[in-house]
DNA sequence: CCGTACTTGTTGAGCACTCAAGCACTCGAC
DNA sequence: GTCGAGTGCTTGAGTGCTCAACAAGTACGG
């Protein structure tokens, strides 16, 4: 790898704020869901998800393994995560009738409520710590800057030959 | 408070992906270093702050608390984290001449070896992962960003009157 | 001085995650 | 069929974090 380049002085200054930020935001979010609904903010996540779910057409359900794969969780986060929120009556697991290795979940009528719940709370505080800062342009800004990261960890294109 | 606004579309678009990002630089972060420096990414934050006080002028240590508001770590994180790295033999703990309460943290002859070790890959990684999937002007753009969420978690002006 | 409030740092329980291992099932070549 | 490879999910140990409670020291008004 010819990479033996150290950051220059605008990505050092970047760099240290996108840490400090993440940090930031990340803790002032948990604890406020911790704080407010009893859930840190990945179980947020995975209830929007099946939430979602539950209101498109077909059985409300998704399968573990896709619901790791959208959320990028390893199946192991998702299990215990689960079987968690499970214990607080948010989510169920069902047997998948197709596949018997495969577990399906739903979210039940308290995570529905507690998503409900949840939910305004959560939001206000994503806008005061996030887009309550940032400009209509620098909101654009984020989302491409987020966008390029991420397409950097899609599976690289095959090679050619 | 007067804040019960959804996110608009491109706040929801610009909040995902900056999600989706966060996690996904983190972990591939943290595993990076996991796996080649045995540290997680926090401890690698630490040595680095410990390594600059060493090169400046005077004790070449710093106050627990220090440290501590430095990184914006709770007091009870970084004890923790001291404690396990004093075990790695990174760091020493030395008490305070000037005030018994206060504990001094010195990063260690194995400390700065390991963190010269670890910095090579680890500053690749968030190259891969971030600088190079962004223009010059993103990064720009970046910094201007967490600068902004940054100075939204500062202490509040103190209020007229 | 003395007592009270504040500061500094530690402790331990609880929890979410990782990693490696393992079980159960399905698929496909033969 | 059946056997090996691959898939889906779980388990349990280990680890780093939070939170609340606490000990020990300092600062300061009376």
């Amino acid at each position: 790898m010819a990479r033996r380049r150290w950051l220059d002085k605008d990505e050092q200054t970047a760099w240290r704020a996108y840490l400090l930020t993440t940090q930031l935001v990340d803790e002032a979010l948990d604890r406020q869901l911790q704080r407010d609904a009893q859930m840190p903010h990945a179980y947020y996540g995975i209830l929007v998800r099946l939430d979602e779910a539950r209101q498109r057409p077909g059985e409300g359900t998704l399968r573990m393994t896709d619901l790791a794969r959208g959320l990028r969780y390893s199946q192991s986060r998702l299990t215990h995560a689960i079987t968690s929120m499970e214990g607080s009556g948010w989510v169920e697991r069902r047997d998948c009738p197709t596949d018997r290795r495969s577990q399906l979940v739903a979210i039940t009528e308290q995570g529905v409520a507690a998503l409900a719940d949840a939910a305004p709370g959560h939001v206000a505080a994503v806008r005061s710590a996030v887009f309550d800062q940032l400009t209509a342009e620098q909101v654009t800004q984020l989302g491409e800057i987020c966008t390029a990261i991420v397409r950097g960890f899609e599976p690289p294109v095959t090679p050619p030959g």
